[in-house]
DNA sequence: CTGAAAGCGCTAACAA
DNA sequence: TTGTTAGCGCTTTCAG
């Protein structure tokens, strides 16, 4: 039988207190002496209170809860970077909801506003809704935006440029000439930060595809065959592209190399195993906790110093079996 | 700016009736005059009125939310079936949250207990604690468990007997005899029903190991040397058992077949595509929730009635490249 | 069919 | 340092 809840009456009952002490005792908001303290604390034990959100939150208080919107929890990269955020929102004591809102605008402007009357702060991760209008889903409740920026907004994010960068350099180094980039969405801004880079760096740029296996499948199908080596937008994306060309006969990496992002766990599974820039997954999460429980801190940063609340995290390239030397150029026609 | 939140009293004020009588036809708990109906319509949707879920908490309504737990949302298996859930859930207007225990029966419990206080029922995928225990923390909140049974108690789950006889007659019709199952943790429920049914259908049990790549890794190295044809707890089991056959010179599925469980996406991503035994994933997800649902509907069901609410999902053999008939054998001593 | 009124459990002034 | 007193927004008797 479940038990009817203990409150703070009845803790307060048991030990010869009103309940307002209580409430001062349990959240710390003012100094109590010790006597009551400790009586209080024995109540508190004694009948195993535990405080209700809903009536905290009603009342104006702190829940203890932070919630988290991700746009597919079947992707490595989000259950990773989610994994991260929940433990160290745990460490600090915090419980999080999390919700996935299937790569759907809208459903992810829903869920924040939904969750943002439910909890203390928000953690978007990728949101691809224009920063207006999550403003207005979040109603002013703490927010920090992972993997994705915006001006004036919190957010924590790995170093993109870098990430092409080090990927491109990679292949470069190896002596490959005729590089791709296969693009992903055109409105992540990811894309928006790694495609200038690409572009300035030599690299051709084909797609946009969507960021999954079969993406890469398709990414196959419409590639020069004069590209000797392919940066894809994700570790999904070169599984897929990987495996397409595969079937169709080419050979990773003898005829071309491919480099993914990410690298989520399958990368290193795979055959070939997969080279891949590693995004700092579990650091994203944990950071972006980092940053909301700051903003959320009694001392909070007044608005103009939230803006400032940017994290940059570095990137790491993962050297695998599916990258190497370019196969021996067609000879050239004879002097 | 964060507007003010538009209350009940805000939509009564501007129909020009009572809040109650708003809350009535938000939640068509009595029947109005269709006059007023429209009239607090049209209110509702000029103001933009939202339902404070905590505040319908505390007043003792639903909340139109479902909590899910799962071990560990990176595992492919787990994030399927949080997928299929909250897909059902958001198609019947549910909003769902979910969180991650870690694997850690005490977080298992903690989250539930915690969920518990603020939703209206919760799914509980493949719990660990003891049925006693996990009663205790969801403190009489309709529950179902998803890929785990217990007496008594709504449960959805796959046809594990199924499964193993699946995958066993598969490896036996190709000509296979020594057929090994590894054991994946030993007080999970499925691992009380697999194993006895591979024990009856001949296989050697081997292990127990953890039911991650990691774990496969260590199951190959204990492997007799005699076994042609593996069934693995899971795909991630088989991923590391595949991966380390292969690094110790093994061919697979020359030299060994190896079937996993579960048939996660990457199953059929490395090479050689793993053979595996599909469960419904999305399908334990929506059949959840459509247990919960119905527990959750006014006219539910007793609680006698509940114990009988089990459904049971049926498995399906995905035949890939990682079977195929045993290495011929060493020739006999002539007679 | 609809209004009035009493809380749900908690926090936060405001007194004392 | 502690008690008193209002609500937070909603559901739900109980009248009418």
């Amino acid at each position: 039988m479940p038990r009817p809840m203990v409150t703070l009456a009845d803790v307060a009952r048991e030990a010869g207190v009103d309940s307002s002490t209580v409430s001062r005792a349990v959240n710390g908001t003012a100094s109590l002496s010790p006597a009551t303290r400790t009586r209080v604390q024995r109540a508190i034990d004694k009948l195993g209170y535990q405080p209700n959100r809903a009536a905290r939150r009603l009342a104006g208080g702190r829940t203890g809860a932070i919630g988290i919107v991700v746009p597919d929890l079947t992707n490595p990269f989000f259950s990773a970077i989610a994994r991260g955020a929940q433990r160290a929102a745990h460490e600090a004591g915090e419980l999080t909801f999390i919700a996935d809102s299937d790569a759907r605008p809208a459903e992810e402007l829903a869920l924040a506003a939904q969750l943002a009357r439910d909890v203390d702060g928000l953690l978007l991760c990728s949101p691809t809704a224009p920063t207006r209008q999550l403003d207005e889903a979040v109603r002013g409740r703490p927010t920090v935006l992972v993997n994705r920026r915006a001006r004036n907004r919190p957010s924590v994010a790995a170093d993109q440029e870098q990430a092409v960068e080090v990927a491109y350099r990679h292949v470069q180094s190896l002596g490959h000439r005729e590089i791709a980039y296969v693009r992903g969405p055109t409105t992540k801004w990811i894309s928006t930060v790694r495609e200038p880079v690409a572009e300035r760096l030599g690299a051709r740029l084909v797609g946009p595809f969507a960021p999954t296996v079969a993406g890469g499948a398709e990414a196959a199908a419409a590639l020069d065959p004069r590209v000797t080596a392919v940066i894809t937008h994700n570790d999904l994306v070169a599984l897929g592209l990987v495996d397409a060309l595969l079937s169709s006969g080419r050979r990773v990496p003898d005829d071309v190399s491919v480099v993914g992002c990410d690298d989520i766990e399958v990368a290193a599974l795979v055959r070939p195993r997969l080279t891949s820039v590693a995004m700092p997954l579990d650091g994203l999460g944990r950071a972006g906790i980092a940053v909301l429980l700051q903003l959320l801190s009694p001392d909070a940063a007044s608005d103009a110093d939230a803006g400032a609340m940017r994290r940059t995290l570095p990137v790491r390239l993962v050297e695998r079996d599916s990258t190497a030397v370019p196969p021996a150029p067609a000879p050239a026609p004879g002097p």
